[in-house]
DNA sequence: TCAAAAACATACTATTCGGTATGTTTTTGA
DNA sequence: TCAAAAACATACCGAATAGTATGTTTTTGA
């Protein structure tokens, strides 16, 4: 990688960085260049405005991180319900940088943008379409295998499923601690089961 | 109603709209004095500074809000577990406060303000407490009366069902259509019906 | 090697925003 | 009625912020 691109890429990553833990508006171009050494002329050689840098998180940040844990594990999975529950599960416990506290970041920016700024819910769009599809196919294939009932709506299904994932980040933020998770986790394994 | 008051009032429902709309970081005291009529010097008269204002919007115009909507209904249904669908179902489609565009002004504020401010937090947690009790007192009166299987844990289905409720909420402000709704409301019926 | 282009650095600006200082008007109650 | 307190009005201020103007340094490629 070049050292423009190294550059480049140095801002986006504190951008994110920045923008999960603050949001978007309130993080500003003199914090992102504060905790970096990139200065503000090199910022706006990278990017044109800041809308520009935060469609560039987006795109170029989130919906990779985003594709490679979710599509991989699910396409491939021999139990698929089992592998949307270990995902959220992942996502919920495991994963080192997503934090109770400061929720999913993609959701935290639907939730700040989507109502202000139509590029930034489309590129969100894209996010969520590619979760909510990956939930359905496999919740399709399930049905396939016979590991799910047939009168079982794929789609709503993974509607459902998606925002709980959604709504149980925000309530993680809310109290702080992991104990909803947990409770979260059992519900869906239970309704996991219903579908059986 | 006093003429003090009243300003106080007119300050609060403008700053919760907005606040609704924009979010409170991006709703400024001058947006909220110029589509009013009142001034600089009667709104730092009533609020010390612009947090007691965002607070007094949680406390004094949300929570009454929120406890009337869900506690009323709830306490008193013969089937609870169908009185929590027919709120969810009023909050989603009928409810003529609540645009699709901007979401649930609770889960937004939570979004928003629950990793920057700890007073912010408590007040939230209070409604959001309100709700998660509102919907476990109903599964377990539904247990009670043997429309729900003795084996469901009624905490669990709270944070499960409460959740969900966010999570659509913030997947409508993304797409802007009613349709996820619908679909996130068959599933929800759907696994109320797996409880039975 | 060396000029042109790319990449970066610094100083500055216009605007917005929360909050204050200092008034004036309205209400209250003895 | 009338003074004191409550309620409101206006002008202003300092900090923060996105963005620009104008440079200098570094890289590139013929």
């Amino acid at each position: 990688m070049g050292k423009a691109a190294a550059t480049r890429l140095t801002i986006l990553q504190k951008a994110f960085e920045l923008i999960y833990i603050n949001g978007y508006q309130s993080t500003s171009i003199d914090d992102i260049i504060a905790t970096t050494k990139v200065t503000k002329g090199a910022f706006f050689y990278h990017f044109k405005n800041k809308e520009e840098m935060g469609l560039a998180v987006i795109n170029e940040m989130m919906e990779q991180t985003m594709g490679k844990m979710l599509l991989e594990p699910l396409l491939s999975s021999e139990n698929p319900l089992n592998a949307i529950y270990e995902m959220m599960e992942y996502l919920l416990i495991q994963d080192p940088y997503l934090q109770i506290k400061y929720g999913c970041p993609t959701n935290n920016l639907i939730q700040e943008m989507a109502p202000l700024n139509e590029k930034f819910s489309e590129a969100l769009s894209k996010i969520m379409n590619q979760m909510l599809l990956a939930i359905e196919n496999a919740i399709e294939r399930a049905k396939n295998l016979g590991l799910v009932k047939a009168a079982v709506n794929s789609k709503e299904v993974a509607i459902f499923v998606t925002s709980g994932y959604g709504g149980i980040r925000n309530l993680g933020k809310l109290y702080g601690t992991n104990d909803y998770y947990q409770a979260y986790l059992k519900a869906l394994k239970s309704y996991f089961e219903s579908l059986e």
